[in-house]
RNA sequence: GCGCCCUUCGUCUAGUGGUCUAGGACGCCGCCCUUUCACGGCGGAAACACGGGUUCGAGUCCCGUAGGGCGUACCA
């Protein structure tokens, strides 16, 4: 039976992580990318975790990968695949390359192999290892551990049409015969991604660039078993602000250290979208029209910085784009993360009604902490030193004929403001004169929302209490 | 060392031979708005790494130089 054209044009790609850490802004890129391209396409998007290398890989760091990618929202389609759990298919695809010639054993010792390097690299060769049990026939085999390495041409070029990168050739002398299985017959990661990659029907291969040498190495591993090769897009590295490679000092942290630092999913996606990819001049997009406009072609070639400034601007834009309760919910699960204690329900009440005036200030998730305190704090309230110094005897005496006025008020955004307009100019002061005050009096902060936002926040028993705090000295 | 890749404002980028006296965004500097802080508006400084070609014409194509990155593992 032929695949249906449905079938045969359906795109599949795949983030395979190696658990050996947490999820880095990199990778959290690549995973991206490659879950932007099978949405566009309507494809799937399929996790692999490459824990081949059982001694450097652990479950925590797996769970830090699938809570990473889910905090991103990147869903992937089906069950994660673990790389070591097909150990058996891998050692069966080296025994079938055994047999059609396309593999050999190789009884070279480590130090054998090190020595020729040395050797050649004092010599000025090409270090390149060349194993003398290449074309050695069967029955000299020695009684010996060996490795099982791929018989790769010797001459001739292999030549990967990369969707990024464009077409890229290598000489064959300059590639090695790779190993397949090592000595205790454990199966490389060479093999094992092309094996699974083949395995899980993965149609576009996208990655980091690190991997464009292993691209060509692992074509000879396709066609040795006269499989399809992928598509190949090997995307450019993320740089720290400096140039150079990123290190932890900068920005190589884990995705939940963004997490922490009070960026918004949507932000993220849309900071790290736009890190090596465009369109046109587009800078803020939803995660729905990056989807409509993702493809390989506008991939650029040249590595790009991390900027934190800009990250924080696109997710700033991201908080004034939100919706209340979705940035209030961030924000509530995000203390819980950070051990703060909770907010209790006026609190939240009172967060909720502020939170149009909270997300046009804050530029991620942290400074609600600030922005918004005056509505999580209790009273008696703690007050800033610059509050205080807005409170003196004659701002206590206004804010005493303020609270007459204001206790007969309707409590609704544009009667406060006008009545506290209509004040201002009976007292003969700027509206700043009777706001700064009140601020200060309610919130205890120099800074906050707008005044009205403020006080419609907290209600008007809330409000009339804390200025009597103020008026009546018991406070400051 | 060898192989491969990259190079437009400080940063992210637009740009696919003429419309580029190079556009946008972040950041920075002014001014405006204003009740603090943000937001917003207006304006400004700021780039085609360098050298050779090809072409009537090059940011765009070719070669070289310099700089940077990645790879060169019985790691992934």
């Amino acid at each position: 039976m032929e695949q249906s054209p449905m079938a045969q044009s359906a795109v599949i790609t795949r983030f395979a992580p190696s658990p050996t850490g947490f999820l880095h802004i990199g990778g959290a890129r690549t995973a991206l990318f490659n879950w932007l391209y099978a949405r566009h396409h309507q494809g799937q998007f399929l996790l692999r975790i490459e824990d081949t290398d059982k001694k450097r890989s652990s479950e925590e760091a797996t769970a830090a990968i699938y809570d990473g990618l889910r905090w991103l929202g990147l869903d992937w389609d089906g069950e994660a695949v673990s790389q070591a759990a097909n150990e058996a298919r891998h050692r069966e695809v080296a025994e079938a390359m055994l047999a059609n010639g396309s593999a050999y054993r190789c009884f070279a010792s480590q130090e054998e192999v090190e020595a020729a390097r040395e050797k050649a690299k004092a010599e000025g060769r090409s270090i390149v290892f060349r194993s003398p049990w290449r074309d050695k026939p069967a029955d000299q085999a020695p009684d010996a551990p060996y490795v099982v390495r791929l018989k790769a041409p010797l001459s001739g070029e292999t030549t990967i049409s990369d969707a990024v990168q464009g077409e890229v050739s290598w000489k064959n002398d300059t590639l090695d015969d790779l190993i397949l299985l090592r000595s205790d017959g454990s199966p490389t990661y060479m093999l094992a991604v092309v094996v699974d990659d083949h395995d899980m029907g993965v149609t576009h291969v996208i990655r980091g660039d690190d991997h464009l040498t292993n691209a060509a190495r692992q074509r000879l591993i396709y066609e040795a078993n006269g499989w399809p090769v992928p598509i190949f897009a090997h995307i450019p590295l993320i740089h720290g602000p400096d140039g150079a490679k990123l290190s932890k000092r900068h920005g190589a942290l884990g995705i939940e250290a963004y997490r922490e630092m009070g960026y918004l999913p949507a932000g993220m996606r849309n900071y790290l979208a736009r890190l090596g990819w465009s369109h046109g001049d587009d800078e803020i997009f939803t995660t729905e029209q990056a989807t409509e406009w993702f493809g390989l072609e506008a991939i650029g070639k040249a590595p790009a910085r991390i900027d934190f400034s800009k990250m924080e601007n696109v997710n700033g834009q991201h908080m004034r784009m939100s919706g209340d309760d979705d940035v209030l919910e961030h924000y509530l699960t995000l203390r819980h993360m950070r051990a703060l204690p909770p907010v209790s329900d006026t609190a939240r009440e009172r967060l909720s009604r502020a939170m149009p005036a909270l997300r046009e200030r804050a530029k991620t998730l942290l400074d609600i902490d600030t922005l918004g305190a005056f509505a999580m704090a209790e009273r008696p309230l703690a007050f800033e030193d610059k509050a205080r110094a807005a409170l003196d005897a004659d701002a206590k005496n206004l804010l005493l004929r303020l609270t007459v006025h204001l206790r007969n008020a309707s409590w609704n955004k544009s009667d406060l403001e006008d009545l506290l307009r209509s004040f201002a100019n009976d007292e003969g002061v700027k509206l700043g004169k009777v706001a700064q005050p009140l601020r200060a009096a309610v919130t205890g902060c120099a800074v906050s929302p707008g005044a009205f936002d403020v006080i419609m926040a907290l209600g008007k028993d809330e409000t009339l209490d804390r200025l009597d705090d103020v008026t009546n000295g018991s406070s400051t």
